[in-house]
DNA sequence: CGTCTTTGACCGGCGC
DNA sequence: GCGCCGGTCAAAGACG
């Protein structure tokens, strides 16, 4: 079974005491060499192809150096320029030996070089790190636009449902329930170590694991006790699927009841933590590796034949983290193995690193949007999910995303196996790049935006102690097109252009489609929350 | 020796 | 009540 080449984040890294070997430091630092070899091309692509070296070209190449030495600040960020003034020493000297008068000047001339070198190197420094600030700040207003624009979006669908139905008191529970929805998003997507617990057990509906604790006090108290220490565990709710169509069912019919408004919303969060725990996003992609390289750590822990698929369904558990909830099944398509069947199911409870992100931001906001439709009505919620993802994310797109309505809990499934295998692209390596760059958001990808940048940036600013984190290089296209992604809107001064696009897009995307405004109010207000 | 995988047994839900 | 099925457990073995 593969194994992660680091190990991330979490509690297991505090417990093995990160100690990379050197095969490691070196495939990182040989993987960081080869990105920014990447990023130099696109540089080139984009700049002048002329050969003249103007002021703006050899700015772009000290840049560059500086960010590799930047994003090995603690290696000697001497090395490269030292080597290159050497290199070039060593030459003058051997061409000057005859000239020795020339020496002491030639020393002079190459230290004063060092010195403005030097000089350069430390101004490029400050612009890196004012960039990078920048880009901070690009991305929280980007959340914070998006999240306006949610809430725009999230009235004007008000505004027609009450044109349309004449369930006034609905109506008025509607305005109270983006506080619901986000959370539903926040609970889903967010490693939960910034909310209180206090919060978790009043506020959250589908929650991290721990906070549903509560919640599955009803399932038989041997399992709990038998399964691993964690209650985690079992409150993801993994182990009795069935259950959840039951709890929907009252729910979805208490919220018709808008006089109590109380009731019905306690109602409802249980009914949204069942469906949470329930919720299950399904990535279909073509790979011939035995699982999909998600950032992750899993571990088996079984293995069984399902009925009516010769391949084997593999049962995996995140262990990023003691008592992550988050669990895997991995299965090979019957009718085509090459497709590869991965279903995830519950939220980590823990910090990701950046290779995880894509992958969790992406199956989080697919499962977020899928059970944003229980927390409305039953008749929203069989139709906001489906609205959602093929009309809102996946405009180009419907078929990429199907929702599961049989299935004894909601199941979102996003087929990948329709992209080109272009094998010279990372990213498109990436079933979730492919995803997002086919997506409604691909006007991002102008700047080298993942389809959940916001999110996976967002991610990335709330948990910055990941930044030194290796990232798991031999498999992570997903954690390459983060930092590509990063690298490339610090490198694209047009950034805000392609912004402003894609959020016209969005907006003109979802004037033709109001119904999928659920999607994006979710993301708007755990944006909000944070 | 610790960690991980394998695999048969076990459990609970569901349909008949 | 019984059998089927999906999901999980945990002992045993493999591996480094």
């Amino acid at each position: 079974m593969f194994r992660f080449p680091v190990s991330l984040g979490g509690s297991c890294d505090n417990t093995k005491q990160s100690q990379p070997s050197d095969e490691q430091q070196h495939r990182v630092v040989m993987d960081e060499v080869d990105f920014f070899r990447s990023a130099e091309k696109r540089d080139r692509v984009s700049s002048d192809e002329q050969n003249v070296i103007t002021d703006e070209a050899h700015r772009v190449n000290v840049k560059r150096e500086n960010s590799r030495v930047d994003d090995h600040d603690n290696r000697s960020t001497d090395i490269n320029i030292g080597l290159n003034l050497l290199t070039a020493n060593t030459g003058s000297d051997e061409s000057m030996v005859d000239d020795g008068l020339s020496v002491d000047m030639e020393e002079k001339r190459t230290k004063s070089e060092n010195a403005q070198l030097k000089e350069e190197l430390k101004k490029v420094l400050e612009e890196n790190q004012r960039l990078k600030e920048m880009l901070n700040q690009t991305t929280i207003n980007f959340n914070s636009m998006q999240m306006q624009l949610v809430s725009a979006m999230r009235q004007q669908e008000d505004h027609h449902h009450l044109a349309t139905t004449e369930g006034k008191d609905k109506a008025n529970q509607r305005h109270e329930a983006p506080e619901i929805v986000p959370r539903q998003f926040i609970d889903l997507g967010l490693p939960s170590a910034d909310v209180t617990s206090e919060e978790r057990n009043t506020v959250r509906s589908g929650s991290p694991p721990s906070l549903l604790e509560n919640s599955n006090s009803r399932q038989s108290g041997k399992r709990l006790l038998a399964r691993e220490e964690s209650p985690e565990t079992e409150s993801n709710g993994w182990g009795s699927p069935n259950k959840i169509p039951k709890h929907l069912h009252p729910s979805s019919s208490g919220n018709g009841d808008g006089s109590s408004n109380i009731g019905a919303n306690a109602i409802d969060r249980a009914a949204a933590e069942a469906t949470m725990r329930k919720a299950r996003v399904s990535v279909r992609a073509r790979s011939e590796a035995p699982m999909l390289s998600d950032g992750c750590q899993w571990r088996k822990y079984g293995q069984k034949m399902a009925k009516g698929n010769p391949c084997p369904r593999a049962y995996y558990r995140c262990t990023m983290a003691v008592g992550c909830p988050v669990r895997k099944q991995v299965q090979r398509c019957a009718e085509d193995r090459s497709i590869l069947i991965t279903t995830y199911e519950g939220n980590h409870n823990h910090p990701l690193p950046p290779a995880a992100m894509t992958m969790a931001s992406t199956t989080t906001a697919a499962a977020s949007m899928l059970l944003s439709g229980s927390t409305m009505s039953s008749q929203d919620g069989l139709m906001n999910p489906t609205n959602l993802l093929a009309r809102t994310m996946l405009p180009c797109s419907s078929s990429m995303a199907t929702i599961s309505a049989s299935a004894p809990f909601p199941t979102i499934t996003l087929d990948l196996t329709e992209s080109s295998t272009n094998g010279n692209n990372p990213a498109n390596n990436n079933p979730l790049m492919q995803f997002s760059q086919r997506s409604g958001f691909s006007q991002l990808d102008q700047s080298g935006l993942p389809q959940m940048m916001g999110q996976a940036l967002y991610y990335n600013q709330q948990q910055s102690k990941f930044s030194g984190l290796q990232i798991p290089s031999q498999t992570m296209n997903a954690g390459e097109s983060v930092s590509a992604a990063t690298a490339a809107i610090a490198a694209n001064p047009n950034f805000a252009a392609a912004l402003a696009a894609a959020i016209t897009s969005i907006i003109n995307g979802s004037n033709n489609h109001q119904s999928g405004n659920n999607n994006n109010s979710n993301v708007a207000t755990s944006d909000n929350r944070q």
